[in-house]
RNA sequence: UCCUCGAUAGCUCAAUCGGUAGAGCGAGCGGCUGUUAACCGCUAGGUUGUAGGUUCGAGUCCUACUCGAGGAGCCA
């Protein structure tokens, strides 16, 4: 039996034999020879199965194989230009270990639907196996950060008796007969053990029962939360931006193949280095209602309906040569392009139609409000690099971000929107450490005292000022790989009204 | 919760004015030694989401419901 290898490993092995455990990707039969593509959880590698060298009985049963299957493959690694991955194996023997019939994701296109449907299917295709390599790389680098960084991992608990956020965003389960929540967020727990050991984090799921149903927005999803003691707001704008520069350039670094393949934008990847933009909510408020975003919002309406009448152009172009007296397979493709078209210009559809909508938004912004997500969107856009927005208004936010002592209307928070209009990934404070002041914001928004006994009495034994945010991580992962929607970045998304699996 | 769009073969989609439901992929069989979503020939595959209604006749029109997608509010 010859050396067992993976994919990734062939080229320290050309020309020696060895043994490939994998599926079958797919396999193109021809009359004596066999093209098989082999994946094993690496990479992809071309099999080539000559009849002849095989025994008859053998190759018939490769042939019949349907995709999917499993097998160990053994033969000779040779260098070969033509083939995925730059290696293909020239087949001597072939073991079946598991044969796959009628696996239902076939290499045509499907929907949206069909696919959560068959989410514990889908992770297997290259596309999703790309954006789950680059998670993991995003969630070891955000350890690795915290980590080198003297920073002290604390589990705080998912099972929660008091509110971070919004109490209507809060899933109840029952604890024993009495109601108790899923966390929002470990952000009070953590500001406790902030106070022992200086600079912590947690790291896990959390939950929202948000009625949010848009492409960011998940009811289960992954966050990590750095709290640092003795911190102030431009410390921590340093800390997220030098944070969440190491994450881009960790995946820069060890995923470049993979953002390749998922066609990310990977120079303006390259741009995203310390120091991030820093504006304040209330010079957003200045440029929203200003002629700047006024011509900015004008002249992407005119982007929009220039793209969407070339695209309109392709498609009757391609529809005429539909007509056409064409081969099959090239009609087949044009219909293949014109789906593909068709989404695009409903896309572009809902975005002319939107666009006066949030020119209309931002024009009459009031300071005050929060900023909506299509503002969000229209400041992104005019950035290249991450924003920070610091400064809110005190009243359109929570409870423990610290009043800014030098003008009462503002709290020392800050969000950090990715560029592009991919928007908000970070969300954190300076956290209010006046006993007097915390518990009459407690009160203000309606919320029992006696309940934050604890987090108030932080504010009583030695209070220092302190802060921190939390990054979501299917966003980060969204933004980097450049993937609509933030379902594909969790291996099972939990959505507002529906779980599929 | 609200607004918009959609549901036709296992999958992705066609079906003109309301007039016999059709392709490709996938599956099965046969052919082909260099294929990159190969190609060529043949075969099987359908209660058009559900329930009503209009009509000589409904995939197509009307009503309700179910499910899905996109958007809004809110957020990481």
């Amino acid at each position: 039996m010859s050396q067992s290898v993976s994919i990734n490993k062939l080229n320290e092995h050309v020309d020696q034999q060895v043994t490939l455990q994998g599926w079958m990707a797919r396999n193109r039969p021809s009359g004596k020879v066999q093209f098989l593509v082999l994946r094993d959880g690496t990479g992809l590698c071309q099999c080539v199965i000559e009849k002849g060298v095989l025994p008859d009985d053998l190759f018939d049963q490769v042939k019949r194989l349907g995709q999917e299957s499993s097998m160990a493959v053994t033969g000779t690694v040779r260098a070969e230009e033509r083939s995925v991955g730059g290696h293909e194996l020239a087949v001597t023997d072939v073991r079946i270990i598991g044969p796959a019939v009628d696996y239902p994701i076939t290499p045509k296109s499907h929907g949206t639907e069909f696919l959560m449907r068959h989410r514990h299917l889908h992770l297997r295709s290259q596309r999703q196996w790309a954006i789950g390599k680059i998670r993991h790389t995003v969630v070891d680098a955000i350890r690795r950060f915290f980590n080198d960084n003297g920073f002290t991992l604390i589990d705080t608990p998912i099972f929660t008796t008091i509110a971070g956020e919004e109490v209507g965003s809060l899933f109840e389960v029952d604890y024993f007969g009495d109601p108790i929540h899923l966390t929002q967020t470990g952000q009070l727990y953590l500001e406790t053990a902030a106070m022992s050991y200086g600079k912590v984090y947690c790291f896990g799921p959390t939950f929202r029962a948000e009625k949010s149903k848009t492409r960011r927005h998940l009811t289960e999803f992954w966050m990590v939360e750095p709290e640092v003691a003795f911190i102030d707001l431009p410390g921590l704008l340093e800390l997220a931006e030098t944070f969440v520069s190491s994450i881009v350039s960790r995946v820069l670094a060890d995923n470049r193949s993979e953002l390749e393949q998922l066609e990310a934008d990977i120079p303006a990847l390259e741009k995203i280095q310390a120091p991030f933009y820093r504006l304040t909510y209330t010079e957003c408020v200045d440029i929203l209602t200003s002629d700047r975003t006024r011509t900015f919002l004008a002249q992407q309406m005119t982007e929009f309906q220039t793209q969407k009448a070339i695209i309109e152009s392709r498609i009757s172009e391609l529809e005429t040569q539909q007509q056409g007296s064409v081969k099959q397979w090239q009609k087949d493709k044009i219909a293949a392009e014109l789906i593909d078209l068709r989404s695009e210009q409903s896309e572009l559809d809902t975005k002319i139609e939107n666009n006066p909508k949030h020119a209309e938004l931002a024009a009459n912004f009031q300071w005050g409000k929060d900023l909506g997500g299509s503002d969000e969107t229209i400041i992104s856009m005019m950035h290249d690099k991450p924003v920070f927005v610091t400064h809110y208004p005190r009243k359109a936010k929570a409870f423990y971000m610290k009043t800014d002592r030098s003008n009462e209307q503002v709290v020392e928070n800050f969000d950090c929107l990715a560029p592009a209009g991919f928007g908000e990934i970070i969300g954190g404070s300076v956290r209010e450490d006046d006993y007097d002041t915390l518990i009459n914001r407690v009160k203000e928004e309606g919320l029992t005292p006696e309940n934050y006994s604890w987090y108030l009495d932080l504010r009583k034994y030695g209070t220092v000022p302190h802060g921190g945010f939390g990054l979501g991580v299917e966003r980060t992962v969204a933004w980097i790989t450049g993937e609509k929607h933030i379902r594909q970045c969790i291996p099972f998304p939990r959505m507002m009204d529906k779980v599929y699996i």
